[in-house]
DNA sequence: ATTTACGTTTACGTTAACGTAAGGTAGACT
DNA sequence: AGTCTACCTTACGTTAACGTAAACGTAAAT
């Protein structure tokens, strides 16, 4: 248990580069133990960047996706704390939701841009059909 | 009926400088008519530009949007263009529907957050209990 | 007549998210 | 010992997507 990968590793499953994990730490969005000057990620670390990969693909920027990473860690300790993290919880679900929303008009746009296009593609069917009558 | 907009309409309807709207036409997204100098927006140019919109807050560059703009618009005349054409749309749904995969895991994740989150508030409405009694 | 409110072009500035190059270290293989 | 490989730091370069400023045109309102 507790394995710990190296820098490459983690490139190498995700797809990206070495540079682009370092980048992230220096933005504060991870912070790997060390071991001498190497970097050791656990298995914490790795869901984290997963995150912050799926952020970015979803279109949400780097610091979009630290808060998303702080709320997916420590909840904190006061009932501040924790309370004002659940108003954030809230909001960026309203706002995931939102963006499905969006995400759907889209998909539904596709569906008729098909349409149109497979109606063109049979209207060509029929004229080239009387065409060789 | 065709009623055109004025740059300025366009870009306080959506929120946006007219300065992003000049670029998007730069960028070749975009191509108003002219009446002298002026731009005049169309019902279609202002579909385009809630496309692209939608695009960007769905994180596609650009360039992407272009595509999918391309895709709505004219369907093309001949036949291996429009089954080029299907294909991408095909390509594009795919993609989409990824997308909305890794959306719906995040709200997932937003949902255990949330729990974690209210549990710890139980916890320590618990404490304070016994602690003042 | 001039201020106000729109529009126009041209062009340089800015920020995010890395890429890339240069040079150094530390362990493993031959 | 020499070389390979994977890591490290530092620092400048790059691209996308605009922001911002300057300098001007036009048309309605004061």
């Amino acid at each position: 248990m507790n394995h710990s990968y190296h820098i490459g590793e983690l490139a190498e499953e995700f797809g990206v580069t070495t540079r682009t994990i370092r980048f992230y730490e220096e933005k504060g969005l991870l912070s790997p133990r060390r071991e001498g000057q190497q970097r050791c990620y656990s298995a914490a670390d790795r869901t984290k960047l997963r995150l912050i990969l799926r952020g970015k693909r979803l279109g949400f920027s780097l610091d979009e996706s630290a808060e998303i990473i702080r709320m997916y860690g420590a909840p904190g300790s006061s009932r501040k704390q924790l309370e004002a993290l659940m108003k954030k919880i809230a909001d960026k679900r309203r706002q995931l939701q939102e963006q499905r929303r969006e995400l759907d008009a889209m998909l539904t746009e596709m569906d008729q841009a098909e349409q149109r296009c497979s109606e063109a593609l049979a209207r060509l069917d029929k004229q080239t059909k009387t065409e060789t009558s």
